[in-house]
DNA sequence: CTTGTTTTAGTCCGTTCGGTCTATTGTGAC
DNA sequence: GTCACAATAGACCGAACGGACTAAAACAAG
């Protein structure tokens, strides 16, 4: 790394300015190609580009970009798989995901795979420049479709209809959720086992469950 | 609802516009009165302020914004318990967060409580009005720092050293995962349920734990 | 070819859990 | 005041679980 990126560390120094290494995966010739074409026309943007996940792997054992821009929907190893990879091997990369899909498998595996940004095809060019440029100063661009996913995600759906339970079993599910047993419980909450066994059995009877694990899953929405 | 609201629907009709009526929930006289009037000077908002939760409460009763922009430091009841309540009575109401805190806490408990932008006071004014329409087209509008916090919650922490689990152990714990018995395990992977206990014991051995609901929830980051 | 790991399978034994049942006390609703 | 429900406590029993052992086949790495 020349000594000027260094010390300029995570700001880019506009005045001497290391360009923008991209490294670009996508398969469609003519979107890559024209993209390129785009990114390296720019004077703070050095774009190289990939039809496959493969290729990029090679180039990328001898090169280091500072952003990849990935495709999703690739020939062999896919956009979601290739971002862990690269992850793996680069934790300092930024991953730009930059794609047609808008499903949520597709958003959360690649969030879940070390993706940073996620926007869509549709997307207008300032668009991508500017996520390109938010991406590296710290941010995580997404298009508005998909950040309010990725934000509903967090919202915590309405205790679901017969499913009530009381306050004190409501405790009791809390503390089984961190693994303690009966009596251990029961210390907690200074009531004898027998107890917490009646109310454990009376949140199996409202949620329909037979274990400590199937009442977890049923609930695990109202416990965040 | 005036007719001409209902039928444009979420997308609002440039000819004849209804304003966004935004409810200003923010303590600071200083800063309310003179965000309210910034906002209004603009020809499509219409806002009203209050310097508590609970004036704001008693103001909802009888009437109802499009969009409250919410400071999260009150006196009283604060921003987040404050937009859980907003959403419980009011769910159509987008719930925008304006604040100085960036810290995880305050950021996921706004979200999971319902809001669906998160803005930092020290941003420019700019931003605050492109968030206004971001979220009104169904965005999530944050500041940059915010959503790279949002998005780095969902990536999986690299498997954490000697609690390297093999294949089969793997596929042992997603169905434990799934609430299933040992006899039923045995049943799934077609072996006896000697070995799926010894999987299990090895599970417990290499995460040292001492049950189910603690092997799940030290791997739980592992299994989306 | 030896060494280490994984996957498989088993025994023994005590603990914990889950189902069915009964029963008392307190509290808020009607 | 009665009714319903939550919270408390308990007995009985069989099924499931968890800990401490052993052990063999399969396989990759060295």
């Amino acid at each position: 790394m020349p000594l000027a990126a260094f010390l300029s560390g995570r700001c880019r120094d506009l005045k001497n300015m290391e360009k923008i290494r991209i490294l670009l995966i996508e398969d469609n010739e003519n979107y890559r190609q024209g993209l390129r074409t785009v990114l390296n026309s720019s004077n703070d943007l050095l774009c190289e580009g990939f039809a496959t996940a493969e290729e990029a792997t090679a180039w990328l054992a001898s090169h280091t970009p500072d952003l990849v821009i990935m495709d999703i929907d690739l020939p062999g190893q896919n956009g979601i798989q290739c971002t862990r990879a690269i992850k793996e091997a680069h934790p300092a990369v930024q991953v730009l995901i930059c794609t047609v899909f808008e499903d949520d498998a597709k958003i959360f595996g690649a969030l879940k795979a070390g993706a940073t940004g996620y926007i869509l095809k549709r997307a207008p060019l300032e668009e991508l420049f500017a996520a390109i440029q938010l991406i590296m100063q710290g941010g995580s661009p997404m298009s508005s479709g998909i950040a309010r996913r990725v934000v509903s995600s967090f919202q915590e759906p309405v205790p679901s209809g017969e499913a009530r339970l009381s306050v004190r079993e409501g405790e009791v599910l809390e503390l089984l959720a961190q693994g303690l047993r009966m009596k251990e419980i029961a210390e907690h909450l200074f009531v004898s086992v027998f107890t917490v066994r009646a109310h454990v059995r009376n949140i199996y009877e409202k949620l329909q469950v037979r274990s400590r694990v199937e009442a977890l899953n049923k609930t695990k929405h109202l416990r965040g």
